[in-house]
DNA sequence: CTGGGTGCAAAGTATTTGCATGAAC
DNA sequence: GTTCATGCAAATACTTTGCACCCAG
């Protein structure tokens, strides 16, 4: 019994196998779009369908057990979800990378110049990874 | 003629009624979605196509006349391309407005802990606008 | 057992393409 | 006149839904 099989209880959402695959895909990849998770999950189970991959994305977005992230000229991808994070994405080879910084300073400057009351921010960085440059 | 006639041109498009009034709506509205545009466009030209309307967004963001800003939870929005700035996105009435923020510092910051070379960034800010607080 | 999940097929929505006609330059 | 854009229809891609069967709890 996977680590996982509790976590997605206590989402309300029951372990099955194709559940248990996708958070292990996601866990071990960190970012991944619908066609790369069908394609490993193919692997594992070899008469999955789309609609379960997307059935399970789109319940386990409700439950935020995982989150979107959607990238600049590419597919969105999932990630289980975490602390909030920024994001580093290689234009040349689409890697992604978590990076921790603190917004509050940058997201206070914000709040100065609109009227509008943040509650989040989405960051993506574009450049290029170490092996890219 | 109007002023974005040779804009266009510049950026070697043809100046067609179609395009100057896609231009004449995201100057005027700021953001817009395909929805949005093409039901702005029908008033205006009342057999415009949906495929004349992504034909000319595609063309559009190639030559990098327009860009193309994805929102979380929503759809991607359109705007003409001006100085890099970030967006503030009200998450009840959609709400979009623009904000110029120095990102540098947080820029190297980020190049700082991750082994990337960042050219771009891409800011997003959700929460209530002043209306909707 | 019972409720919810899976897989399949079909439907729905979004986006792109091919082609004949028409307009920009 | 030549090149490129438009509009239509068809094709493709993406995502959701309905339903019969099956499995987790």
């Amino acid at each position: 019994m996977n680590n996982y099989t509790e976590i997605l209880r206590a989402h309300n959402l029951k372990a099955t196998p194709q559940r248990l695959e996708i958070t292990n895909a996601l866990y071990t990849n960190g970012h991944m779009n619908i066609e790369n998770l069908y394609a490993m999950m193919l692997e594992k189970f070899n008469s999955i369908s789309l609609a379960t991959i997307y059935k399970n994305i789109n319940i386990m977005l409700e439950a935020a057990f995982i989150q979107e992230v959607k990238i600049p000229n590419a597919k969105s991808v999932y990630e289980l979800t975490k602390a909030s994070h920024s994001h580093a994405v290689c234009s040349n080879c689409g890697h992604i990378e978590d990076i921790t910084l603190d917004l509050s300073s940058i997201q206070n400057t914000a709040m100065g110049i609109t009227d509008f009351k943040i509650e989040t921010s989405d960051l993506v960085f574009s450049g290029l990874c170490k092996k890219c440059q």
